[in-house]
DNA sequence: AACTATTTATAAGA
DNA sequence: TTCTTATAAATAGTT
């Protein structure tokens, strides 16, 4: 992309490599923020240049919760390759915040099913399911507001 | 870059959106790779597709690193804006786990409510948007599965 | 910081 | 998915 080809290795004339940096970086960021975009991914782009400035991207702003994101799922693969090997020197607190975070990602799941989003990711079985599950909970709240009407409410 | 004009929103066609996905991640994989090495600069990229995949790249494929580097560097920066409520990773983990689970039993106290539980809590007005929520959540799963038959499942 | 000649990325089509 | 090709976009070298 220029007047020359380009050689993958680092450039030596500082100036240069000064320069090819700030443009490449802008570049980088743009295409990352448009795939984010485009194709409704969720994108981390950490870039520290030789000085150690930092320059950053994330979709929606949230860098941590796709770190975190991150690392729940690089820990289920280790967890696959290696199960006895990985132990942490905190402990097995890691395991068990992993656990945790893995347990509120599943919840937060069901509650998106539960308020008819995220509905793509279902098989028509499982819709099925969810369709029978909330119209039982209908039954049982309207049923249970009947019954509070009755008591003309003076429970509250 | 193609025979059309990209517009910066999201692709609605699936198989469209998935193929861009593809191209468009090897270019960016690419290009981090690039910037880091003509550049001398440290980098680390992960996407997640819609579905969930995770891809990634790092500078030297040491990716915790450059994370953890990144704590670092944002810590600081974070304690400026918020003394108190901000806490590392590395920091204090029962302060976390705590937090953790108390976000758990909410979720959960929620998701008994969706089932149709529990409702002796609620109020009458609490009832009342609990049905309206379950009402429209049911609409949702309706016309998705509508939308599936229709489509003869060849999502899936 | 702007300008272009080129290379590179990629959208659409097969 | 993979390949091909026309075209848009990025950018290397220059001013």
């Amino acid at each position: 992309m220029g007047r020359g080809r380009v050689q993958l290795r680092r450039i030596e004339n500082k100036i240069n490599r000064q320069v090819t940096f700030s443009k490449r970086r802008s570049g980088l960021l743009k295409k990352a923020h448009e795939i984010s975009v485009l194709c409704d991914a969720e994108v981390a782009l950490i870039v520290f240049s030789t000085k150690g400035k930092l320059f950053e991207y994330s979709t929606d702003s949230c860098m941590e919760r796709i770190l975190e994101r991150y690392e729940r799922y690089s820990y289920a693969e280790r967890q696959l390759l290696a199960n006895d090997t990985v132990v942490n020197l905190q402990g097995s607190w890691t395991l068990e915040y992993a656990k945790l975070k893995a347990r509120i990602e599943v919840l937060q799941k069901n509650l998106r099913h539960y308020n008819g989003q995220d509905l793509d990711s279902l098989s028509l079985r499982e819709l099925q399911n969810l369709e029978q599950q909330l119209d039982s909970a209908l039954k049982h709240i309207r049923s249970r507001k009947v019954s509070m009407v009755q008591s003309n409410g003076d429970d509250y």
